[in-house]
DNA sequence: CTTTGATTAAACACTC
DNA sequence: GGAGTGTTTAATCAAA
């Protein structure tokens, strides 16, 4: 009671000015409550670990405070007792140097602020420390050393020294200086090792330890302190419960290269049970594995943090570039298609799964194709100026089955006048590969463009000229004279070694890159999974493209792509027993359109890609033989 | 900056 | 002679 009301004038006071002794005096009476209050009630969740582990923080901020000469400080509990064993380290951590006064008025401020409030101060303070920590490594050291500093209550504080110890790694260390960091640690405790014993680090149960300690035997009912470190032992707790489980399991993770990994160690093993003898006797649970296990405890709850922050910044990043493209150009010219209103249905159920982020709506032109090739298909093809040529780059680049890229997109591409992010070789093929009999006179390639494809119902003039082009320019395009004239043919083989010369390594590594987009990257795995499911089936000869099956065709591509990517082939071009799945990576299409098509198609061609990617092989024979029979 | 590949445009030849 | 087919060359663009 008291002490609330103290604590508010104090913190008014601190604020105002004084010195440290005012301070100290506000902390110590804001330190109690908060503790009583805040700690009290928190019974540690996992939660709100952090949480604890910040108020910890701040507790050995708040030591510190009252070690300093003036702060005789009326912690009229437990002071006594308490205070002398705890000082030496906290100090330490807490010196002036890692707290201004600024932050201490802020900490002050924090008693009488809300627990959310007080972890940002605690953030902010730590962040300095961090800073301190970064560029004065002996700061750590010290500050490690302190592992533990009877708080108030008598609870550990190693918390707060290790936290800002991983915060600082977090922070950026490096590799290194990580390591380093460890080996301080492990120095630390070592030389400290009597002084800390006593304590017991013994994470798992601060009570424990802080029982046996010295500081504080008589430690009351568990603090919010205790909890706090309790809230992070179960972890430790569980450790000893099942050792041998942990051991077992984590012995793997631990052991690597025949080095043990544990942090800071490095020790050679030769071999699994060499280690295991290692990790008992060097790492057994005893204060500074357990200090060490919180500080890697964490450092990955640091990295979380780092992740998720990078990961909205990616996030951002994704939706700004989507966006810009709309803005800077404005789609010349409107798309002609009837598809265009098809698209729209396929729209809504797609885009959101998969383009999370992305702000892209339906007439969100995408990103001009160069820079987001990574972003697949997401993009339509409207918002790209003009040509085509990167079309075909991205198309051969990424090497991705055709019909992987195609089929889940028929119903698109057949009513969008979206220009297919193929190359004409590789659309023609995949018409002569979809005939039951591997052959098409030109006029069927033909038929079988305009059919496929909305986009070349148009320019017919300049289309045809480009595939007669490619007929007669690509090898792998055989001409057979036939009785009914001449037909055009694919050797497998030619077309193998010039897919094969493009689609390698690279390519394969520029796919990932590609799964940046959020929407391709979905597409990417889903395909990607779907190529799992289904290559086995395309791997089968038979399978593959019995004649005119829909199936045949998406097969055939993709098994084709997978061909090249491997390179051997039978010369039936049928699946080469070794492809495997990863080969095909999903494809990313970005396609601009030309000119043409400048309309309202582009988020479309994403959706749909959303869509059908997840489905399978069913769907895109679906959507395949909904193709021919609506085209034809 | 150079090379490579895809696309487009166009000219030309051949056949029906 | 016109249309379709096939070949070839050149220019352009983007990506590597």
């Amino acid at each position: 009671m008291m002490q609330e009301s103290a604590n508010e004038t104090i913190s008014n006071s601190s604020m105002s000015q004084n010195g440290m002794s005012s301070l100290s005096s506000q902390l110590d009476a804001g330190s109690r409550d908060g503790r009583s209050s805040g700690e009290t009630s928190s019974e540690v969740s996992a939660v709100e670990l952090l949480h604890l582990q910040q108020q910890q923080a701040l507790q050995a901020a708040r030591q510190l405070l009252l070690q300093q000469p003036g702060s005789g400080l009326k912690s009229p509990k437990n002071n006594d007792k308490q205070r002398p064993l705890q000082v030496p380290v906290s100090v330490a951590m807490m010196s002036p140097q890692v707290i201004t006064p600024q932050q201490m008025q802020q900490i002050l401020q924090q008693q009488v602020l809300s627990p959310q409030q007080l972890q940002a101060l605690l953030q902010q303070q730590q962040a300095v420390m961090l800073q301190q920590v970064n560029t004065h490594k002996h700061t750590l050291t010290l500050t490690y050393t302190v592992p533990y500093t009877g708080a108030h209550n008598g609870s550990f504080v190693i918390d707060c020294v290790c936290k800002p110890v991983c915060d600082s790694l977090a922070a950026g260390l490096s590799p290194a200086e990580l390591q380093q960091l460890w080996k301080d640690v492990t120095g630390s405790h070592a030389m400290e090792d009597n002084g800390l014993k006593h304590s017991g680090l013994d994470l798992s149960t601060t009570n424990n330890s802080s029982t046996t300690s010295t500081s504080n035997p008589k430690a009351s009912p568990p603090i919010t302190h205790h909890g706090i470190s309790n809230g992070q032992s179960p972890v430790l707790n569980h450790r000893r419960e099942s050792s041998l489980h942990e051991e077992t399991a984590a012995a793997q993770s631990l052991y690597g290269h025949g080095v043990c990994k544990w942090p800071g160690c490095e020790s050679v093993c030769d071999d699994f049970g060499q280690f295991l003898k290692h990790l008992n006797s060097e790492h057994a649970l005893d204060d500074r594995s357990t200090a060490q296990c919180r500080v890697q405890m964490q450092v990955v709850q640091q990295l979380e943090i780092q992740l998720s922050k990078e990961r909205e910044r990616l996030q951002a990043m994704m939706a700004h570039l989507h966006m810009r493209p709309s803005e800077p150009k404005p789609s010349p010219k409107p798309l002609n298609l009837v598809s265009s209103v098809t698209m729209s249905k396929n729209l809504p159920s797609v885009s959101p799964p998969n383009l999370p982020q992305t702000p892209t709506t339906p007439t969100a032109p995408v990103t001009p194709l160069s820079q987001m090739s990574q972003v697949p298909s997401v993009l339509s093809p409207a918002n790209v100026p003009s040509m085509g040529a990167m079309r075909r780059r991205h198309t051969d680049k990424y090497s991705m089955p055709l019909s992987s890229e195609i089929a889940p997109n028929y119903e698109f591409y057949k009513n969008a006048d979206v220009r297919p992010p193929f190359t004409y070789a590789t659309l023609i093929r995949q018409a002569i590969m979809e005939a039951g009999d591997m052959q098409l006179t030109l006029n069927e390639i033909y038929s079988w463009f305009t059919r496929t494809f909305a986009y070349f119902r148009r320019n017919a003039a300049t289309w045809k000229n480009a595939v007669r082009h490619n007929l007669s320019l690509h090898k792998c395009f055989v001409r057979v004279e036939n009785v009914k004239g001449a037909v055009w043919t694919v050797d497998e083989m030619e077309y193998q070694k010039r897919r094969s010369q493009k689609i390698t390594g690279p390519t394969l590594v520029k796919n990932l890159p590609s799964s940046l987009g959020y929407g391709a990257a979905l597409n990417a795995s889903l395909q990607a999974a779907l190529a799992e499911t289904s290559l086995p089936l395309l791997g089968n000869p038979g399978l593959m493209n019995s004649a005119g099956s829909p199936t045949g065709l998406l097969q055939g591509t993709t098994h084709e792509d997978l061909n090249g990517t491997l390179d051997h082939l039978d010369t039936n071009g049928h699946s080469s027993p070794g492809y495997s799945p990863h080969t095909q990576l999903p494809p990313i299409h970005v396609k601009e359109e030309p000119l043409n098509m400048d309309d309202e198609d582009c988020p479309m061609s994403l959706v749909t890609t959303a869509n059908h990617s997840p489905e399978l092989d069913e769907d895109r024979e679906l959507e395949e033989g909904n193709l021919s029979e609506d085209l034809e």
